[in-house]
DNA sequence: TACAGTTGGTCAAAATTAGTCCCATGTTTT
DNA sequence: AAAACATGGGACTAATTTTGACCAACTGTA
């Protein structure tokens, strides 16, 4: 699967192939990931109307890829091949190879994901959460040390984690302390979720986000952070988002002053606990125990995920100055937004 | 151009192709292969309705795969390289080339290749002309010495014969001398249009058909007898057809009492002026100058053509015992025939 | 039991396609 | 020169397909 130049012979003389295939691959795709569902809430999901789901779907049918039961449509093994066989023709041909490669080649990192749709749609985020899964056990060795931040692209991957041979000797670490009310999306619960998803080890960061001069530097000397600390230095995956400044500002609960800080010097994105401006230099940080930008230039590999366009301007700014060695897992929205 | 896979994979999501593909590239060919030409005589042509013509026709236009003159359609030179790519797809899709390995194996010869269609059809003999001449262009060598005998399958060849720089050293040999009075098919009148076509050189055998015994012997004494009798044995290329052997003595006007003669011995079909039975055995010969059986095995190569549903079993039994190194064109309706 | 979600069936309306014929024009043959 | 022929493009009605929107029966789940 890598030349498709029978397939660009044969759209000569049948152009029609085109949206065929990318109208019953995005339908397959979704049944794929959304599981057992029925024609309405397919429809729904592709903004489509439910006449061409009912097509599409029974068209899908007879070829066998998937199957219909009460509980609504599945992809059958057959479907999935099929998906996962047709995948880089479809990518080739929405224009998403392109791009990933004009992004990638844009930002000076490894590598760019683009997934279809937005993540503010469930369909897209499951893909997320699947396609980054994959990544992640792909590129964890036997012990890897995977540092984490929260957020919800970091959160969507959660669903999809499964124990692989070498995970039970791997160990997920927050990367630093939780932000605002929303539990479920700080760091410190994602890494026990993850480690819990696949029979991994985890390590925890509880502590306040803003520290006093004093007691930040108290908090350093305590055993249990200093541990934690040496940790951050052998870090082989950082798995991390990424977010505008306001939005960041606004889920801590800053106050105006703080806000209008920011604002002045020209802070646009957030990742790690820091602000950073349209340049990608660092202009605030918060004072917490957190991960180093040192120590992520360090590590082996960096997994970034996020998307949404309004997130396109703080995701360049990112990259300005980010590890080479980054892999971005972004999708369709904030990519057409940067380019 | 020879791995489908991509295709294979894009059929379960799309198995409208197959046909829309068959469809289309049927009609691409016609256009090649006939020339200018409007919709209506297309249509005729193909044994389709005009309305489908006209669909197909003016997407193949908008693909820029045609162009639309005042004396027809007329197929460009994208449409010909789309054609060329897509004639391996095509052939595997309509079986043709399960078929030409079927056939190739149960004679035992070297290759067999189906045109689509009949023989019997302007169609089909267009495209087995320009198919033959291919070939005969391939297998030509400098200096080459090729065998030719008569028949309207053979003379199909003459209008695409073009002119190659091995050509001029080659010599097309009459197989043998003319029979009935359609002089156009005659091996005589064909080595000479051969020849001309490609500015070759030639070599006639005006000679009646029928001998008596001491004509016969008084014949092949004769000095430029001799002389061709001895080009015979250094053939390189035998281009023949194959005939039925009702059809053949018909031809040849032979007597009521040689043709009840002929049935009785059992004799099915022609070639080279040898009549032979089911088995392939020779039952009977035409006392006349001709190239022997053992020429023919001795040749470098031998293209056999023969088409139409009504030589299927004259075909079958010449394969019998045939030369290995022949490659033999028929058409498909005969191809069905004989599977 | 009530409910939310599923498929499969149905059916009229809308849209598309198929099947013809015609015509002005250019080409070939007479 | 004239006539016969073949061409693409236009046009129009009938037939067919597609669409959109229901409803009934069924199945797990709360």
């Amino acid at each position: 699967m890598s030349d498709f130049s029978c397939y660009k012979v044969g759209r000569q003389l049948i152009p029609e192939i085109d949206v065929l295939l990318k109208k019953r691959f995005r339908i397959l795709q979704a049944i794929h990931a959304a599981g057992p569902l029925g024609r309405r809430t397919l429809a729904d999901f592709l903004h489509v109307t439910e006449r061409e789901v009912r097509n599409e779907t029974t068209l899908l049918h007879e070829q066998q890829l998937i199957e219909i039961g009460q509980k609504g449509m599945i992809c059958t093994q057959l479907g999935y091949e099929v998906l996962e066989q047709l995948k880089p023709l479809y990518y080739e041909l929405s224009g998403l190879a392109q791009k990933e490669q004009q992004l990638a080649e844009k930002f000076g990192i490894e590598r760019v994901i683009i997934i279809p749709g937005s993540f503010r749609s469930e369909a897209s985020r499951i893909l997320l959460g699947k396609e980054a899964s994959k990544w992640l056990v792909k590129l964890v060795q036997e012990g890897s040390k995977i540092a984490v931040t929260g957020g919800s692209s970091v959160a969507a991957i959660a669903p999809y984690l499964q124990p692989v041979d070498s995970m039970p000797s791997v160990k997920f670490i927050a990367a630093r302390g939780g932000i605002g009310e929303e539990m479920s999306l700080q760091a410190n619960i994602l890494v026990s979720q993850f480690a819990k998803a696949c029979h991994a080890s985890y390590k925890t960061l509880f502590m306040p986000e803003f520290l006093s001069e004093q007691a930040y530097v108290a908090m350093k000397a305590e055993p249990s952070v200093q541990e934690i600390i040496r940790l951050y230095e052998e870090v082989d995956i950082v798995l991390h988002g990424i977010g505008t400044a306001d939005e960041m500002a606004e889920k801590r609960g800053s106050s105006e002053a703080d806000k209008a800080l920011l604002t002045e010097k020209g802070a646009v994105g957030e990742a790690f606990g820091y602000y950073f401006d349209a340049e990608g230099r660092i202009v605030h940080q918060i004072r917490t125990i957190c991960i180093q930008p040192e120590h992520v230039k360090q590590s082996r590999y960096v997994l970034a995920i996020a998307g949404g366009e309004e997130k396109a301007k703080a995701i360049e700014a990112y990259f300005k100055n980010a590890a080479r060695q980054t892999i971005f897992i972004t999708d369709e929205a904030a990519a057409n937004e940067m380019l």
